[in-house]
DNA sequence: ATTAATTTGGTACGATTGTGCCAGATTTGG
DNA sequence: CCAAATCTGGCACAATCGTACCAAATTAAT
């Protein structure tokens, strides 16, 4: 179901934003017809009035917030000093581009980008926007590391975004995880030259 | 709630397997109470007589099923032949104690072994129980490349795994996934000498 | 054998869920 | 300005959930 009036083009919008909002704090359970209409001030039916599922408000929130993450790797792509790639401000941006900005230090930011990859074995709806931003992602991986000096193959980067998801992964357990840390420590091993 | 009598401790048990049993194909999210007690053939109540919670079934749960992983990987190291162990035949053994056994061929089996890994994260009380699976685990792996012949740090047994482990994330967004397709082509590289 | 502890299984309750319904209000198009 | 399309928001329903309760049955202990 899509807005046709313009006020309703704005709700239907409020709705998307509330729940990314929720995604991001509370994974794809937190989106709820319930919670998306309270976060967004409005009455529980225009959930399913604007939207003719939960999955389709839920790729909607996520496409959203995929966009966004996207937009950001951009402009940090943009205003990249090509100076200062050698050094760890280089890994800094590329754990930035694939964990989030490391200004929300908890892992629960980080932890949200794997349960989207896990979760989407079990919702194959999610797959083709999902396919389409690891795209993207990885499209603007290969360019930060050429614009970087540092020009590396396709399957380079598949292997260093491998190789950062799987320490995520497997920090996810830790008594006080550091999911970041992990991450860091692999590749900067990873990148230096032997 | 732990049972006092024999026939009890045979009920729990079938309880315990009746749960792993969910676990295994329909994630954490399938354990209910209800489903556990049908499964097993037993009235709904005694799953709240045994288990004085849901996340003490989960627990159980998931031990049972990790023991009898770690149990299966044991096996193959004791069975491992030491003359096979640089070709194709010593990935798949890798691959199989990460990914489970190469017989259950669809990708469901190991989307579950990730979503344990990222269901992690939100479910705190399951960290030590994984942690101490993960370090077994990872010590197995240990014993096998020595037992091969082909010895590696313990570091270098992290980084393969992340690798892997990374690998099969990234391969659960395809339309079609074969996670274990991704992490054998990432493996056989990451080891072929250079 | 008889008392006490344990187990059984049926049932019920309160919360939460996704979604359908619909009379009224609002906005849009002619 | 007015009819038609769009939107609003309150409400209800059936399912499902975790868990509490409790009288009867079974088992263990003396």
């Amino acid at each position: 179901m899509t807005a046709a009036t313009p006020k309703g083009e704005r709700r239907r919008q409020a709705l998307v934003e509330a729940a990314a909002d929720l995604l991001v704090d509370g994974g794809f359970d937190a989106i709820r017809h319930r919670a998306v209409a309270e976060r967004a001030g409005l009455p529980l039916a225009s959930t399913t009035y604007y939207f003719d599922s939960l999955e389709e408000l839920v790729t909607a929130a996520l496409e959203f917030q995929g966009n966004a993450e996207l937009a950001y790797g951009k402009a940090r792509l943009d205003e990249l000093d090509p100076r200062e790639c050698g050094g760890d401000a280089f890994v800094e941006l590329v754990l930035d581009l694939l964990l989030g900005p490391s200004g929300d230090r908890d892992a629960e930011a980080v932890l949200l980008r794997y349960e989207r990859l896990v979760a989407t074995g079990r919702r194959p709806y999610l797959r083709p926007l999902m396919r389409r931003m690891s795209g993207e992602l990885h499209a603007l991986l290969f360019d930060i590391f050429t614009q970087a000096g540092q020009p590396v193959s396709r399957e380079r980067v598949e292997e260093l975004i491998a190789l950062v998801d799987g320490a995520v992964v497997n920090a996810l357990i830790e008594i006080s995880p550091d999911p970041r840390a992990a991450a860091r420590r692999m590749l900067r091993k990873a990148m230096q030259p032997r």
